[in-house]
DNA sequence: CTGAAAGCGCTTACAG
DNA sequence: CTGAAAGCGCTTACAG
């Protein structure tokens, strides 16, 4: 292994000018002794031990992505293109990516991010009950996304979950919709619930009934769904699903049962994933733009480690219909 | 922070006591010692530091895994998935994952696997033209993917992509289909060559056509796609797609055009991606077993870091036929 | 513009 | 079972 001590002695110089090559403080060494060093850097192709420089500088040029999620984050299309997206940008900055995914407990968590010392943090997916005991524990930037926490001074990158709920509603209303299903109820998800609550809202406002028996949960079984559909005295004409992947899921037992989606049933979804572009028939849904959240994620994070005065943010992305093919106007009866 | 020598202190020990502690060589610490340690350990938090062990110790307990595709990596559900469960299997073994995304030059991957001396590193759709440098300047573990280099001594996990190719043209051949268009033609990737050939080879023996007309690329175009329909003198009654994603992606644009798959045409995928089993039609595809080839991966890896002695080995996973609905037996005419 | 000294927080190797 | 010394490969802080 080549040392900054080998490229120095082949040199006739000091360790500390090859450093001082390596770091760019340029204007601090010779042009001639400059040029002979880098000849003599890329000759022996040094690399700059990253441990060495961390454990004395006491920065890591590290970034830890840390993700809920368990065994297979990626199955879910929003994940992975929050991930990729995150990954990218750090890496434009020349930072690495440490990955964390299926983390549980928020121990682990600050075990990880203090052993590695990272620079920074962003979480996906994290339960606001651990965000409190992770920030105090960890006094390093940290961005959070999709949190509802009432923490002061947080920082977070969140999109109007409310205001995407009401656009369902609203929407499927406006096409005559009267009996609705929503798939995504959660006690645990605040986003969910938000997004239920703008629904419920605009429901309830203009007179359209939610029953409980048709509210059903994150990824409802087909049982559930079947049950939801005929419950009542009048069949359900609309579903609209807090996620794409899980709309296209319904979608797909909807035709199952012989049910065609738009003309016998509408179903909406949230996300506006690549596949709701695609499928049969082509998804009705809201939008979130993910490429500009991890990109606002990975900017603010970068703006409080290089001013850790920056004040918290909390900034909160817009949502909008997007219409497609599989919703359709009630039919009138 | 809180550092070996503070709780050596507080204890009342050396620090090297407290390092036997932390790393578990119990044999070699009086019981009471330990317990009064562990004590101060937890009561103050500590956790070691990663550089200061891996400076020191020469080992990183990091893995890299290195994709080459760019921007937007996890646009593809097999990288998403193969890049999730690769994480959770080396997060098992205690073992941290440094994600490369994007990386077109094989300096930068030399530049950063010796930075961060990792202890290993596995690669996605790394081309094979670049591997033989990567290994001259890496002299740690490696394992590829899906790699078709006739490099000796070389760790990959693969899978029968011929036999994949000739699994799908003779189930569209046994159900009646003669004229067929092949999506996935690559000079650059082996893998697709592979499938291909297979494709190709079981065609010829049963006297079927595959027209160069009808031989489109990876990801092709609606206005390629409809050509390759109408040409000659007989339409296209089924087409075999290299990736699911795009299979899906066919489906759609054909049903744009009017066509219904399969009572119209014919299509098959590869990959056996989750959308496939939900998609209408499900889609009838080739599966690759895309958790057990990153758990291979996994395993290969650590096999040679526990072991440099190891053997190369190349694994080469079977694919099998998952018949769904998006085949069907050709009109007779 | 250049360098000698000290130190980052650990582990290795040796000694007792 | 325990410890003192040296060193991993850099950077910081100071001096000239």
């Amino acid at each position: 292994m080549v040392t900054l001590k080998d490229i120095a002695e082949e040199a006739g110089v000091s360790v500390m000018t090859v450093s001082r090559v390596i770091n760019n403080v340029s204007s601090k060494v010779s042009d001639e002794t400059r040029a002979r060093i880098l000849d003599i850097i890329s000759a022996r192709g040094y690399v700059p031990n990253s441990f060495a420089r961390s454990l004395s500088s006491r920065s890591s040029r590290l970034i830890a992505v840390v993700v809920a999620a368990g065994e297979n984050v990626f199955r879910s299309p929003y994940n992975s293109n929050m991930i990729g997206y995150i990954t990218h940008f750090v890496q434009e900055r020349g930072y690495s990516v440490m990955l964390y995914t299926g983390v549980s407990d928020f121990k682990d968590i600050t075990r990880q991010l203090r052993s590695w010392n990272v620079d920074g943090a962003i979480f996906l997916g994290i339960f606001d009950s651990d965000l409190n005991r992770i920030r105090q524990d960890n006094k390093i930037p940290l961005v959070f996304t999709d949190s509802y926490s009432t923490a002061r001074q947080l920082t977070n990158v969140g999109i109007a979950d409310y205001h995407g709920g009401e656009i369902g509603a609203r929407h499927l209303i406006e096409k005559g919709h009267r009996d609705l299903i929503f798939v995504g109820s959660s006690i645990e998800s605040p986003v969910l619930r938000e997004r239920m609550r703008g629904f419920a809202d605009v429901c309830a406002k203009a007179g359209a009934t939610l029953a409980p028996e048709r509210t059903l949960p994150d990824d409802p079984t087909k049982e559930q769904i079947i049950k939801a559909l005929s419950w009542g005295n009048k069949p359900a004409t609309a579903v609209f699903s807090t996620s794409d992947f899980v709309a296209l899921n319904i979608i797909s037992i909807l035709s199952d049962q012989g049910l065609r989606v738009p003309q016998d049933i509408s179903v909406m979804g949230f996300d506006n994933i690549e596949m709701g572009a695609i499928s049969i028939p082509k998804l009705t849904t809201i939008t979130q733009d993910i490429r500009k959240k991890a990109q606002y994620s990975v900017n603010l994070l970068f703006e409080h480690i290089s001013n850790p005065d920056t004040p918290a943010q909390n900034v909160i992305l817009d949502v909008h219909l997007v219409e497609r093919d599989s919703v359709a106007a009630a039919n009138s009866i």
